[in-house]
DNA sequence: ATTCATATACCTAATGTTAGGTATATAAGC
DNA sequence: GCTTATATACCTAACATTAGGTATATGAAT
């Protein structure tokens, strides 16, 4: 069986490079190419078939995460793996969050690339071996938000002052309380949350309050 | 010419006091009361027609900034002058920006109170003599943001990095940079765009972006 | 009485952000 | 050539946040 794959990348020399390693692949088939996002959503609106994208992040006109997010979206039994250079933990994140099934970095060889493909194609994700241990703790965050920890009351209100943009100094003297006070309930609520920056607990506010 | 005004506070004897201060002035008279924002707009959707509502801040079922906003909006020609314990400036920046005419802490006397009043009607804003100087910092922000300082191209991505909750040592690795060129830029989006603090920019960059 | 959840409070240390200042390089416009 | 805007880079210090840990008090449920 074929696994038809669409590659997705501005930089042209790369497609033809990597189309050229996978045609030594006896059942990957490159059926189609493109040099943004929004090439590859016209590509699957005229009918293409693919089993795979293999898309870049950094493109023009459309990026490879809001590809990511809309092909998800919209064509759910499809696979997206992500080819990139880039390798910090926030960058596979972020791509996994959009709903992407793989990534591997542009520095592997392709031995690893083949493997990637055919494994998420048998439905496990994939991840090259350098990219950094921790991204292991998406599939954590995952079950604790599963587990459904309601925030108390207090704890409402203080991110509801967060969202606003106050310190825990100006909290802690809205409130009456200690700023050590505030700040323990802001721990409580990263914990609770799974969510390590100020900024996250902005737009997860934003998105449920 | 008699001037007509609306109390809102969730203490009674609050509103009985404060009432009762006023009953002095031959020139203002008390046409109604609210435990709460939501009162306040059913009393002006029955019809009553004051020129200037006294709201505390917090109040249950709808606050004082809720209400400000909305009264604002529906009705323009309604002076708000705000009467709250809270006197820190980002307290009275908000009700600024939700579009009160006067802040007044509760610990002002009567005399303020009534002066308060009638700067307000006049047109003028006011704000108790006990509240932070930098209040003022907030009608120079105004300018500014009508200068119409736009962002650069390198200071909107970066701005964009900031709404994914990245640090600047993460945007540095991004965008191949030096962390402490990533912290010139931000220092000259906070300075563009008038506004202190991360969570300041993330909100305005959800609003503008 | 005991246990649990919540609220309050504290301490420490590491990391991240903000704001003041400095500087050079490049490209475009005059 | 000069000026301006933008990009890049650096330094310092103060402030703010995060995360690990500690503790007590209160109220509700068992």
């Amino acid at each position: 069986m074929t696994i038809k794959i669409i590659i997705a990348d501005d930089h042209q020399l790369f497609i033809d490079g990597i189309k050229s390693i996978l045609s030594k692949s006896l059942d990957i088939e490159t059926i189609g190419e493109a040099n943004n996002g929004l090439q590859v959503l016209k590509l699957l609106e005229e009918g293409l078939l693919p089993d795979v994208i293999l898309t870049d992040i950094r493109m023009p006109i459309m990026d490879g995460v809001t590809l990511t997010k809309t092909v998800s979206k919209d064509y759910p039994n499809l696979k997206i793996l992500a080819l990139s250079m880039f390798d910090q933990t926030v960058d596979v994140i972020e791509m996994l969050d959009a709903g992407a099934k793989g990534y591997v970095t542009k520095n592997v060889d392709k031995t690893e690339l083949d493997t990637a493909i055919h494994t998420i194609v048998k439905g496990d994700y994939f991840f090259s071996a350098n990219l950094p241990e921790d991204i292991k703790d998406w599939f954590h965050k995952e079950n604790n938000i599963a587990n459904n920890q309601l925030l108390t009351k207090r704890e409402t209100e203080i991110l509801q002052l967060i969202v606003k943009g106050r310190t825990s100094l100006q909290m802690a003297k809205h409130l009456k309380l200690s700023k050590y006070t505030v700040d323990t309930h802001r721990k409580n609520i990263h914990k609770k949350l799974g969510i390590k920056s100020n900024t996250g607990l902005v737009n997860y506010a934003l998105k449920h309050l």
